[in-house]
DNA sequence: TAAATCCTGTCA
DNA sequence: TGACAGGATTTA
């Protein structure tokens, strides 16, 4: 579920509750959600570490421990973090609690089962998707000319590529049509196909639509919430995605939606081309 | 480059 | 009952 926008959010909503919190009880409820270790072990390696700061790559949290290890949590589709009271109530979805000093709680709830928290001593023993993340779209290394670079030449489907971690971190399926339909690009164009002034349209796109979810806190269809249980707003302002037959914001055309990569993919055919 | 896979839940 | 869901990896 959660793209950068929201995973960006859930950090800003976590940060002030478990910055300098010290863990002194881990009780993993899934197995399959911690790694690369099993439960016993990842339990013992994390107690006793206090969580020195929070930040994030792409769609992954990275929380920084005292002891200079990093744990990784990537939400997936239906993955929350949740800063909560101790005590609070653990669920049939409730994978991994850390417990604080402080008597507060971190829950990592996952209705679907796919998230998964990472603990390692360094970036390089992490999982190969984290190491082989693009560009961060917000950061002064991605620009029309990366853009270009990773485009030409190629013969996938733009939004099949948006969507790839390796090239750009943090586009996500809603983000990426909602990006497509800005800068009025087909989502079935092929990567190398664009002219020079519509890669400057795209890459345009690409950093108002993550800027303007970050500003409204992410976008909640189903299952999204903060770090505080919050729904995002940023639903209220997609212009194509989810919006299958309704009139195109900008011509009344209806919107459609097609497979792209085995993906939903919004646009609108009259503007997109 | 497409489909299957990991899961659970919801909706038409 | 089948299709689909803010993701990513593996397999064909």
């Amino acid at each position: 579920m959660p793209e950068l926008p929201e995973v960006e959010t859930v950090r800003r909503t976590l940060t002030a509750k478990v910055t300098g919190q010290r863990i002194t009880g881990v009780e993993v409820l899934s197995t399959r959600a911690v790694r690369p270790w099993a439960p016993e072990e990842f339990a013992a390696a994390l107690t006793g570490e206090t969580i020195v700061s929070v930040s994030r790559r792409g769609k992954y949290l990275e929380f920084h421990l005292s002891s200079g290890g990093l744990l990784l949590v990537h939400l997936r589709m239906t993955g929350r973090l949740l800063a909560v009271p101790g005590g609070y109530p653990r669920t049939k979805h409730t994978a991994v609690v850390l417990g604080f000093a402080s008597g507060h709680e971190l829950h990592f709830v996952d209705q679907r089962k796919f998230g998964v928290m990472e603990l390692v001593s360094s970036d390089s023993e992490a999982s190969l998707g984290y190491r082989t993340l693009g560009p961060e779209t917000l950061d002064a290394d991605f620009t029309v000319s990366y853009l270009q670079e990773i485009l030409t030449g190629r013969t996938g489907k733009i939004k099949a590529l948006l969507l790839d971690q390796r090239l750009i971190a943090g586009l996500g399926n809603i983000y990426a049509d909602e990006a497509l339909f800005r800068a009025g690009i087909h989502p079935e164009r092929t990567g190398g196909s664009l002219s020079d002034q519509e890669l400057e349209r795209l890459h345009r796109a690409i950093c108002q639509v993550l800027e303007e979810g970050i500003c409204h806190r992410g976008t909640t269809i189903r299952n999204y919430v903060d770090g505080e249980g919050i729904v995002g707003e940023f639903q209220h302002h997609l212009r194509v995605y989810g919006r299958e037959g309704e009139p195109c914001v900008v011509c009344g055309t209806p919107i459609c939606r097609l497979k792209v990569g085995g993906r939903s993919s919004y646009h609108c055919p009259q503007c997109q081309k």
